[in-house]
DNA sequence: CATGAATGAGAATTCATTCAT
DNA sequence: AATGAATGAATTCTCATTCAT
């Protein structure tokens, strides 16, 4: 019946503190999504949580599904920027991966909220893959593709290794482990895992002695 | 969500009939589930893919929910059993975990639309933790850690291996591969990743030459 | 978001019932759309009315505009019912002419709720063509056609007489006069002028010594 | 509908640039309304096509209602206005009325935007009749009553003409007329249609020799 | 004067679920 | 055992309007 959908666009004037209100937004939004799960959350709850009206949401989101996209974007870019500063200073193509390891443990231990919209909530969510937001986290998870690359090619790991493959090990073990620790607490910390997942991933890969795997 | 729940007990004459009947809408609604989401599934869409009436459900099913959780209990029971008859004759340890991998992908791939379900509905489900039907799912996983303790017992696998931190990259690994899979058709197949899976958990378990992995 | 949107097609067994169950919705809503006209009225006006829960009108109606709609159905195929009847037994040309000018008359008098949302409603919403109600408000303005160009033909009526321009003559100008009767009540009833208008439209139309109109 | 209006009286030091302003925001506003109706249009949607903010609307108009009527005001205006100055040079009492039923046409063929707006929106509107605004389209259609009266009074028309239902009769034929031409765009030009119309009409109400209406 | 920003107040729908038959 | 019918309860999103700057 009524027409016409597009974002009352947000006339900034302001560029700044429209962003500072976006983000206070998204602030209040984790929260609440990240107790409650997307579904369960209600527009209110999250208006609520950010100190607005129900309204004003909409001045700066589509919808609800633009808040919850627009949180994974924002946290991941934020990530993005953790792993890019410090990957800079490291040249030993093994440190990389290890620090790609670290870094994403740390981040999903420090922020549980977010963690637990990610993997409970984007994960499951079939649009969340046409949003521009994805991009951002395909972006991050592209690290390991290229610390991978590096090390066949340097010849440290081994030639047949599929980089692809290895993002999935990589992402499939720390993301499991981490929807582990979010919903049964078990283990009650997982950066302290590092090392340990370190060494698996790392002689899932590595050229070593043992070479013959006959079926 | 909502409130009222006494179940209306089921005085099953005939059991069979009853258990049947429960599987055939099981059916119905794992391929609305699946092409829909849990969320976007209506009753209504369930029981018109079941060809039954709305009402009629509620004489089988306590809720949305519980059908949802059936539906993984169901279908993970049958990949515990195929499992565990496969399982059977093998004694060789390595084999039984290439066996595991194995299973997984393969009832991942021939049953998509539970896949679907599993991996993108149930996974980001905080009720499901707390059902019976996740039991089952625990039942099916602990098979890794048996696999695992068994390797270490006999000396094939490292002695600081962590069986519980292997089922997580075991699961990972295959779950975040098949995720992909569903979303976005890449690989095409995940199956034939068998070997490839198997060789890279082996050796990030398997004792070999080199040890030392200096920070 | 929600996809899916058919009205959750009313599994009408008693198809009786149903219709009458309809036209019961109908009346209730006539009565406030009559009233308070259609955009001022709310789904829970209706229901009040009609004595119903908010969500039963949607098992019977797909939206609001679809009750506006069947109203207009529902209502011109009795006032076409009654048209066709008497008519049946007309045979004089001039006649038909009177009678079906003496029907709209009566029928917006004594329906004045219906009249009210003919005229204020319904004129004004462009969805309404297309609707299959609308087909049903041109058959009955179809008679006015019928009835014109019988009498061209029998050489009662002018020959350069343009049916078409009868039919907006005679309906707009009895809706011109229900209409600043339903908002002014001036005059005081409408079908009086039953007489007055016949003779009007006659003069009009039919052939008569004075020809010549110079410009 | 919402409560609150205190008009922030325009304390307007520049009257004309004000009444100018005004005149470009009902421009604006009429392009929408009569485009997709009045209440499917938003303040948005008008201030966006006037070129101004949301808020600066409410320094010249009190509500979204106060536009509409503003417009019918404004055109009515101008119409009455073009109505008089030719009026004014004709002295002959036939004439008067054809002039009344070519302008009405001409008028509303030509802003086929304010035709739309008031026949399909101001119309249904029960509100307009309160305002006065609705005074200066009254103020219009009086001319026909003394045109009506003239011819009568000069021995012309009929005595037994009611002036009020010639009127009727003029300004339904003319807009139903207009109505069909604006939703369906048959006739495809209505202005041609002023001879068959002032024809019809003056048939309707001359005295002719043909004079018994015999029931 | 003009307006960016904020919001109160709805209002139409949707849907899981109940229950009498 | 099956279901047609009814509905309670909720929730997103829209939009006219206000007001401080």
């Amino acid at each position: 019946m009524k027409q016409g959908n597009q974002v009352r666009k947000t006339k900034t004037k302001n560029k700044t503190n429209n962003r500072l209100k976006k983000i206070a937004i998204l602030e209040g939004a984790l929260k609440v999504f990240g107790e409650k799960g997307f579904e369960a959350t209600t527009i209110a709850a999250i208006c609520k949580s950010a100190k607005i009206a129900d309204a004003t949401l909409y001045e700066y989101f589509e919808s609800k599904e633009d808040v919850l996209f627009s949180i994974a974007e924002h946290y991941t870019r934020q990530h993005l920027e953790n792993m890019k500063q410090v990957n800079h200073f490291f040249h030993n193509t093994r440190e990389k991966m290890r620090l790609i390891i670290q870094s994403y443990l740390e981040f999903y231990e420090d922020n549980p909220l977010y963690s637990s919209v990610a993997l409970l909530n984007l994960k499951g969510n079939r649009n969340f893959l046409k949003s521009p937001a994805y991009q951002v986290v395909r972006e991050a998870s592209g690290s390991i593709i290229e610390a991978v690359d590096e090390g066949v090619k340097k010849g440290i790991y081994r030639d047949d290794v599929d980089a692809y493959l290895v993002r999935n090990m990589v992402l499939g073990f720390i993301e499991h482990l981490t929807i582990q620790w979010l919903l049964l607490k078990r283990p009650e910390k997982i950066s302290p895992c590092r090392d340990s997942i370190f060494i698996m991933v790392m002689q899932s890969i590595e050229k070593n002695c043992k070479e013959a795997y006959d079926n």
